[in-house]
DNA sequence: ATAGGTGCAAACAGTTTGCATGTAT
DNA sequence: ATACATGCAAACTGTTTGCACCTAT
């Protein structure tokens, strides 16, 4: 990461500009949009390199794309919209994790995803569901 | 899943002795000391049907391949060993994870993985620890 | 006899790597 | 000028699919 370019500026403005985690092609995305020759392997290794020098912080899911976010977060957890597959912020985190640890089993880490569906989906949902029973019953 | 084949037969006892969520590779080469002719294809096949059924369910890990484990326990979470890479069950689960979801959102359902060392990697780790300071040191 | 199952090889999706070209320094 | 960065295409890994052969029913 030793040159200023272009695609770099974009990414990293992406990703500034961000309010929720994202993933190498929400990033190639809408970074396109400030520079459209810009591909996907460039996001990868820029995200990569971004990393390993702890600017982004992966968010990995369950049997799905890591997301990315800016490092140095406090330690929080995630929200994952069925909806529209987007993944949120989930602010603070639980106590008693302890008690789930097997005799013997030495914790250090831990990652918790709350699926279900974001205030944006819920609300344009009313509709389709009913839409959708409408049309099971019928 | 209509008839009764040797692989299947394999398959299933192999997932119902196991004392741990398995991967498809792990399944495979367990269950190849019964079927030694068994193909990875067909555990992916047979792992997938069995899960349609309801007698199978994956345990997807953050930026890792799922394992399976019979279906029916009652809620429980995961504990991932980082030095043998193996899953084992977390018993329990943990109260107030309604406080991180944010405002608006609509909470279903969650996955909880814990990360650390298990009891064997830790007995064996300790003088592999040393070792490694030693090595580091000189 | 025949529908269903198996295994190989090929297809696939997401990610990484090799290499020739382009560009910030 | 030159080392570093980019983008294409090819390689790779884990998983799924097509198809000819096999087998439980």
């Amino acid at each position: 990461m030793a040159r200023r370019t272009a695609q770099r500026a974009a990414i990293r403005q992406v990703l500034e500009d961000a309010a929720r985690p994202l993933s190498p092609t929400e990033i190639l995305r809408d970074a396109q949009r400030l520079v459209p020759r810009l591909g996907l392997t460039t996001v990868y290794r820029t995200v990569n390199a971004l990393v390993d020098e702890r600017w982004l912080a992966p968010v990995e899911l369950p049997g799905e794309a890591a997301r990315y976010e800016l490092a140095g977060k406090a330690h929080h957890h995630h929200f994952r919209c069925r909806v529209c597959d987007s993944v949120f912020d989930a602010p603070g985190c639980v106590r008693g994790l302890d008690v789930l640890v097997p005799r013997g089993f030495v914790a250090e880490a831990h990652a918790l995803v709350i699926y279900g569906t974001c205030t944006a989906c819920s609300r344009s949902l009313q509709p389709a569901q009913e839409l959708v029973e409408h049309a099971t019953q019928a």
